[in-house]
DNA sequence: GAGTGGTCTAGACCACCAC
DNA sequence: TGGTGGTCTAGACCACTCT
């Protein structure tokens, strides 16, 4: 439904708050309060225009607002639609336990599939190259040194969700798997393991930022959705990086969980 | 420095991509190339009108977009900058380890100790009501049961950087300080310990997204800056969740950082 | 074709800041 | 006082979607 009773009430054009924050108040409020659920359309901009008695630009701009709020998304042609906040997707802190390893599936795959049909890789490039100074310094190389570089990205039921760039010295790559596509049952970890440097550890650094242009390309984000940017290094247990994951997820479809001990 | 070089090309008004996408382009550029860098001033709206030919209403557009992105800041009656990445709050996943309990400072402020001369907590509100359903849920109780609330706000260097809210079984706040302003040497954890119940682990749940308008106040957060909220549930060493802790901290001023074994 | 959102213009007045 | 960004108007034309 387009609002029926959702704009029960009109705006104070003497108030110190805004015509347009004004509005957005009231929109806000209607998702809040469930007189809006996820998948409802709002008032067309013409109907919001009659109703405020205001100029088609504030309207637009009240709407902008709540898009940026990631609460709704316009269609171009069809309408503004409350968001539906997706089921996420839950990382947990074990995902990379030896034991997810032995079954013969990659981290990603072998989590998505508890919880999703369809899920996939695809765009996969490798390339050797000297690493950003960021990376050189995870993986306790200069940076003028070539390391592998393999990007991909990951769908959910054909939606981009994540991309993904590792980074490997090129002595722990020596072997062959790496330069295909698919680096075989369990993933670059039991790869990795397979070249005999048996993993300890991996250290995790989060941070959330909003997307640049190419990664709203790349994760078909819509706006006023953040992505966690993720970079994880891999430690064999002689103590050294064997692998920097540099990934960035749209955040709409992420919950990351971990696990910390108390003592 | 005011634009003098920044501004070298001009838009294609025939071009698919709208104008003003084209404008935010070439600014998101200089700032990218370093042409413009962290507290320089953009040219002004007058300036980005007189340059491209274009209505002010289209120079607007484009400067909101790069503010979206978190890259810009305006400031009224001043200009436009260019947004200096602040630098993060480190938070290591073994911030709760209990030899950071022994020295009398509660977590936040012994960690905040080591890169902010100025840390402090404020707006410290104790109530005792029933929790939401998901914090019940998470607290194994009956989302009628009152459980202890501790609601306060974290400050670094005047700025504020975190909002946390705990609660507690009323059962386990049993003792005397949860109700004072200050938990007393070591925080919240150190004194649940003292009342004999033991920590074993903790969970914490990461998701991000945009704030909404009443964090954004009790943030001071500027346009484009994503939160982190973060979950966290103790357990005692029986297994029981002792406690919750729902905290929204400005993205842009923290790293998570997590240690996760390979095993 | 009718309705929707997307882009853009050319003005206006206001609030804030620095000089 | 002059320059800055913030709000708002009243139009215009376009692109997309659905029927």
């Amino acid at each position: 439904m387009t609002g029926d009773g959702v704009l029960s009430d009109f705006v104070d054009p003497a108030s110190d708050r805004a015509v347009y924050k004004q509005i957005a108040d009231h929109l806000r409020q209607a998702i809040a309060h469930g007189r809006l659920v996820p998948g409802d359309q709002l008032p067309s901009e013409t109907q919001l225009m009659a109703h405020y008695q205001v100029a088609r630009m504030t309207t637009r701009h009240a709407l902008r607002l709540l898009q940026d709020e990631g609460l709704i998304s316009a269609e171009h042609g069809r309408g503004v639609y409350v968001r539906s906040r997706r089921p996420v997707r839950r990382l947990a802190s074990d995902r990379f336990a030896a034991r997810h390893r032995m079954d013969g599936k990659a981290a990603f795959l072998a989590e998505a599939g508890q919880i999703a049909a369809d899920a996939g890789v695809d765009m996969i490039r490798i390339s050797q190259s000297p690493p950003p100074a960021s990376i050189a310094d995870r993986l306790n190389l200069s940076d003028d040194v070539p390391v592998v570089i393999r990007s991909r990205r990951y769908l959910l039921d054909g939606r981009p969700v994540e991309t993904a760039v590792s980074y490997i010295p090129a002595d722990i790559a020596a072997g062959t798997r790496v330069a295909e596509s698919d680096p075989g049952p369990g993933g670059i970890y039991a790869w990795i393991e397979e070249q005999g440097h048996r993993l300890q550890r991996f250290t995790e650094e989060v941070t959330a930022r909003m997307p640049s242009p190419a990664e709203v390309r790349m994760l078909a984000l819509a706006p006023g959705v953040p992505v966690f940017q993720l970079v994880r290094t891999a430690y064999s247990v002689e103590g050294r990086p064997v692998e920097v994951c540099d990934t960035v997820m749209a955040a709409d479809a992420y919950l990351l969980s971990y696990e910390l001990p108390a003592h």
